[in-house]
DNA sequence: CTGAAAGCGCTTACAG
DNA sequence: CTGAAAGCGCTTACAG
C-alpha cells in the first residue's frame, strides 16, 4: 500500500515536470500550458494517480465533511429517506457525508463516539437527526461544532430546525375525511409526549371546527412508551371503539404501522376499510401502504426533501450561523382506503 | 476554525513539554513519566485538543477507513441491518466506516463517485452489498481496492464473500411445515433470476422428498420484474390458487411482503391465517411480522450478523486477502401463522 | 524518560 | 506559463 502510493511527485516525474505543475492541473487552474496539461492528465490516468484528501484536508485546513448523527433513524422505511436525501445533497454539493446511526441508549456512549471521530475528521457542521420530533437537548454537540436539527429541533431554537408541520398535516388530512363526507371520526394519535402528537391533536380538532364538527373527544391514544419501548397498540383500542356504542365512520392512526393494525381490528369486526369505514394515516411507509388491502391512503412524511435541504442548510450554517425552525408540509397520498358506507 | 485550531503544539506550549511528548501521552507510550503525563492530560483536557486525523493518516499511511458501498440496500427494513452490524462492528473494533448508499441505475454514476471518494480516502478495503444474491459483476472496485461482497458474490469466487444459506433455510421451513402437518404446501418463489430463487426452490422440493412429498410441481412465481421494476404480485397468485381446485393447506412465500399480500388473499377467500391454512415466509421484517394478525412466522435473514462478520472479514482480507464463500444461516422465528385446519 | 529533525502529500504565496 | 520553498499536524526513527 504504502510503497505503491501514487503521488504528484510520481506523476511529476513520469509527465517530465514539476510537483507543482500537476497540482495545478488537478485544480483546474488556467494557467497552465495546454500541451503541458495534456501531458500530465495522461500520466495521471495512466498511473491512476488519486489526490489523497488527507493531505488536501490539511493543508486547506478545511475538510468538506459533513457529519450526519441518526439517533434511531435507520428503524423505520420513512426515516431511511433522511439518510437518502441527505446523501443525494451531499454528492450534488461536492460534500463529504459521515454517517453514524447511534441508538437511543445514553449509556452506549455511540454518540460521544461519534461527535468525537467527526472532531477528528475536523467535521464542517453536523446534522442530527431523530425519528420523530422530540425537543432535544443538544448542548453536548452544538458545543463542539456548528450544528443543525433534523427532524427535532431544541427548546430554545439556538440553531436552525428542519421539522414536519404536523399540525397543517393533521388539518389537511383531518379536512379531507370530512369533505368526503366523514362525520363521527376518530383519531388513533401517536404520543402527546412527542410533540407531533400535540401539534396533530390540534390540528385535528381544528380542522373538526372548521367544517362545524367537535372532534375534540374523539382522539384516543394508541401508543404506549413502557420502560421507555414504544409500543403499538392500535389493533386494540380500534377494536373497541368498532364494538363500542358510537361506532366512528372514519379512523385516522397516527402512524401507517398503527393503520396496518386498525385494518385487522376492521377485518376482525367483520368489517371492510375502505367500504364500510375510513382508514387514513400519516407517513406514507410505501410497501406498507401498498401492500394493504385496499391501498392506505396517507399523508407523506417529506423526508428525502427534508434530508436534502438539511445539508443545504448545514453548508449555510457552517459558514453564517443561523438558527430558526423551518417547516415542511407533508403531501396527501390518495389510495382506496377514504370512503365508508356511513357516509 | 483555522486560527483556532488546537494542535500537539499549543498542548505542549501550555504543559512545559515538547511536542514529542503530547504524541508519546496521546499514543499510550508507557515511556512518560507519571507527572509529566498528568500535566499533559490536563493540557489536553483545558484546551480540549482532538487529534487530527488527516496528519495521522498521512503520517501514519494508513486511514483506518472502511468503504460500505450499499447498492439498495436501505429499501427494506431487513437490509438496513447489514448496515447497523457493520456500523456495530466499526465501533467495536476502532475502524471509521464510510458508507454510500447507491442506487441501481448505472447511468447515475454514483458507484464510480463512491469509489473515486474511497481511494482519495485511501479506505483500506471496501464492503460491497447488495439488496439480494445477485451474481455480480466487481471488477471495477476490485481492481481498485480490496474487496469484500456482503450478500452478494462474483462468479468466480475471486473475493470473499458473506451470504446467506438459501437452500438451508428453504429446507428448514418447508421441513418445519410439513413436520406440523402439511401436506399439500405451495411455495410462491421470489424471481428465480435470483440466486436466492434457485437455491429456495432447490430447498423446499428436497425437504418435500425427505418426508416422502413430491412438490416439485408446487412452485410458483409471486414475483415479476417488468423494465426493471420489482413487481409483488402474490396476492394474484394466491388467490388464484386459493379458489382453484387443489387447495394448499400451507403457503410458503418468498418474502414477508409477500406473505402480508397473501393474507390479504386468503382474508378476501374468506378463511383464517393460522386456522384454516399455514403462511410462513422468509425475511422477520419485524414490523410487518409483528403487525400481521396472525404474527407471522418467518425464517429471519440474519443480516445483522452478517454485517459485523463483513468488517472482520474486511479488516483481515485487507491485511492477507482471502477469497470464498461463506454461508450464515436464517434462524426460525415462530409466531402464530404456522397452523391449519386442514391437518 | 525527553527532544530536535525529517517527512507523509499536498497547496499557498513568492520568484522567476 | 513554470518551479523551489515553506508548512498544514502529526509520528517514526534517531540522539541524548
Amino acid at each position: 500500500m504504502a510503497g505503491a502510493m501514487v503521488t504528484q511527485k510520481r506523476v511529476a516525474l513520469l509527465a517530465g515536470t514539476s510537483l507543482k505543475t500537476v497540482s495545478r492541473v488537478i485544480n483546474d487552474d488556467p494557467l497552465v500550458n495546454a500541451e503541458t496539461r495534456a501531458r500530465v492528465r495522461k500520466a495521471i490516468a495512466e498511473l491512476g494517480y488519486k489526490p489523497h484528501q488527507a493531505a488536501r484536508m490539511m493543508r486547506n485546513q478545511e475538510s468538506n465533511i459533513i457529519g450526519f448523527v441518526a439517533n434511531q433513524v435507520a428503524t423505520t422505511w420513512a426515516s431511511v429517506e433522511l439518510i437518502n436525501g441527505a446523501q443525494e445533497a451531499a454528492w450534488d454539493l461536492g460534500k463529504q457525508l459521515m454517517l453514524f446511526n447511534v441508538d437511543d441508549d445514553p449509556t452506549s456512549g455511540r454518540e460521544r463516539q461519534a461527535i468525537d471521530q467527526l472532531q477528528s475528521f475536523r467535521a464542517e457542521v453536523v446534522i442530527y437527526a431523530t425519528r420523530a420530533s422530540w425537543d432535544v437537548q443538544m448542548d453536548s454537540i452544538g458545543s463542539a461544532m456548528p450544528l443543525v436539527l433534523l427532524n427535532c429541533f431544541d427548546r430554545n431554537d439556538a440553531y436552525p430546525a428542519l421539522v414536519v408541520d404536523d399540525y397543517r398535516a393533521a388539518f389537511q388530512i383531518t379536512s379531507e375525511m370530512i369533505r368526503r363526507g366523514a362525520r363521527n371520526p376518530v383519531f388513533l394519535n401517536v404520543h402527546e409526549g412527542q410533540v407531533a402528537g400535540q401539534q396533530r391533536r390540534r390540528g385535528f380538532i381544528d380542522a373538526g371546527l372548521a367544517a362545524g364538527l367537535d372532534v375534540s373527544d374523539r382522539i384516543m391514544r394508541s401508543v404506549d412508551i413502557i420502560d421507555g419501548v414504544y409500543t403499538l397498540n392500535a389493533y386494540n383500542v380500534a377494536r373497541d371503539i368498532l364494538a363500542g356504542p358510537d361506532r366512528p365512520d372514519a379512523i385516522l392512526a397516527g402512524q401507517d404501522t398503527q393503520a396496518m393494525q386498525v385494518y385487522f381490528a376492521v377485518i376482525d369486526a367483520g368489517l371492510q376499510v375502505g367500504k364500510d369505514i375510513a382508514v387514513a394515516s400519516f407517513d406514507n411507509e410505501k410497501p406498507v401502504c401498498d401492500l394493504l388491502r385496499p391501498g392506505l391512503s396517507t399523508m407523506a412524511l417529506p423526508y428525502f426533501e427534508m434530508g436534502y435541504a438539511s445539508v443545504e442548510t448545514a453548508i449555510r450554517h457552517a459558514e453564517t450561523p443561523e438558527t430558526g425552525r423551518r417547516m415542511f408540509e407533508c403531501l396527501f397520498v390518495d389510495r382506496n382506503s377514504l370512503s365508508s358506507s356511513a357516509w
